[in-house]
DNA sequence: CTCGTGACGGTTGAA
DNA sequence: TTTTCAACCGTCACG
């Protein structure tokens, strides 16, 4: 069962929402943007039309991890083959290539690896050695089952990059989000989930033109598609093309003085020269929330609010503030807040127009 | 009014 | 190949 189109839902606030799904990067980055610059979550929430609830849960994300990106979702921890019953593995096999998988079950005994009560199977050590250790000059360096680190060295970059099928420089989305990238040595690149988030739902298919852009072929999202498409392939074909990394990757390290963060966000701001934020910038990249062994593709795909908002209708998104059926009694009397609001509305508009005002 | 919290219904994907 | 099941998701409602 699968859903087979998933549609999004409507929350009480009018967004956009596929339940059980991350909302949309491009969501999440105006969320940490409006909150850099001043805005109380609050009205965050509102204006975005994102629950208060995960406006909270992704800035304490945000300001614990400096990621903005949902946690890994789905797969199964290593039970038994913890990383580092992983990394013992590795090294038995290296001292001796021709080490049979039942010896190195004996070995982790042995060393005090693993107990018998953890230790792996053999067939779980053959496929350790098959996935995780195919080559051993790869250096994969799989790292501590620990989650995060509270205080995170990372830094992230944070590109804004929206994609847009409107534009068609997209060039750079190639490869943008989602790359790795790594803090310590925990890294693991994760993206998007995959297509399908509100964006599709949102009936933006504006990914991107796919002319545009070479490599990314295999990005041919049809809506129709992205929903068979990105549940039975297999991981090396969906998303992006060569941007899935696999975790092992991890090296490329940012190492950014801390204030990028504060940078970043004026500079988007700026960047707005246009007003959907095609932002042909760097690519993204964003930390990952700490721990996962697994990692995600990126992807692109969040053209959302720039289809959202793309075009002369700034505005009109922002007043779509209500929405259908309901007149509007809901609004909230406060002339301030009205103005407010309207401040708000020009900053967030996001890829807009730096005038805030 | 704000916002932290956690139940809830949902999806995902390595094992 | 199919099934498990723990991890995460965002919303909602409570406080």
């Amino acid at each position: 069962m699968q859903m087979e189109q998933t549609y999004g839902e409507v929350n009480q606030l009018g967004g956009v929402f596929v339940n059980g799904r991350p909302l949309p990067n491009a969501i999440r980055i105006r969320i940490v943007e409006l909150a850099q610059l001043g805005i109380r979550p609050c009205d965050i929430s509102r204006q975005l039309r994102v629950s208060h609830g995960c406006v909270s849960k992704i800035l304490a994300r945000y300001n614990e991890t400096g990621s903005i990106l949902p946690g890994a979702i789905g797969g199964s921890k290593p039970r038994v083959t913890t990383p580092n019953v992983v990394k013992s593995i590795r090294d038995y096999k290296q001292s001796d290539p021709g080490i049979f998988a039942w010896e190195i079950r004996d070995r982790l005994l042995a060393d005090g690896v693993c107990d018998k009560y953890n230790v792996p199977s053999v067939s779980s050590i053959s496929r350790i050695l098959r996935n995780k250790i195919g080559n051993l000059s790869q250096p994969s360096q799989y790292e501590s089952t620990k989650p995060s680190p509270p205080q995170l060295p990372y830094n992230h970059v944070y590109p804004y990059s929206y994609p847009n099928a409107m534009s068609p420089s997209g060039a750079k989305l190639g490869n943008p989000p989602g790359v790795s990238v790594t803090a310590g040595h925990v890294s693991l690149s994760r993206a998007w989930p995959s297509v399908h988030t509100v964006s599709n739902i949102l009936g933006i298919r504006a990914f991107m033109d796919p002319t545009a852009i070479p490599g990314a072929e295999s990005y041919q999202p049809k809506m129709e598609d992205w929903a068979s498409v990105n549940r039975p392939t297999f991981p090396s074909a969906h998303g992006v093309s060569g941007i899935e990394k696999p975790p092992i990757e991890a090296d490329i390290k940012y190492t950014q003085p801390s204030s990028n963060l504060s940078s970043y966000v004026p500079a988007c701001a700026y960047s707005a020269t246009n007003q959907y934020g095609v932002y042909s910038g760097p690519a993204g990249n964003y930390v990952t929330t700490g721990h996962h062994w697994q990692s995600q593709g990126a992807s692109l795909a969040h053209p959302n609010n720039g289809a959202m908002m793309h075009g002369p209708n700034i505005h009109t998104a922002m007043s779509f503030k209500h929405s259908p059926r309901e007149a509007g009694d809901r609004k909230p009397p406060s002339p301030l807040s009205k103005h407010q609001h309207e401040a708000l509305s020009s900053v967030h508009g996001l890829p807009l127009p730096t005038s805030a005002s």
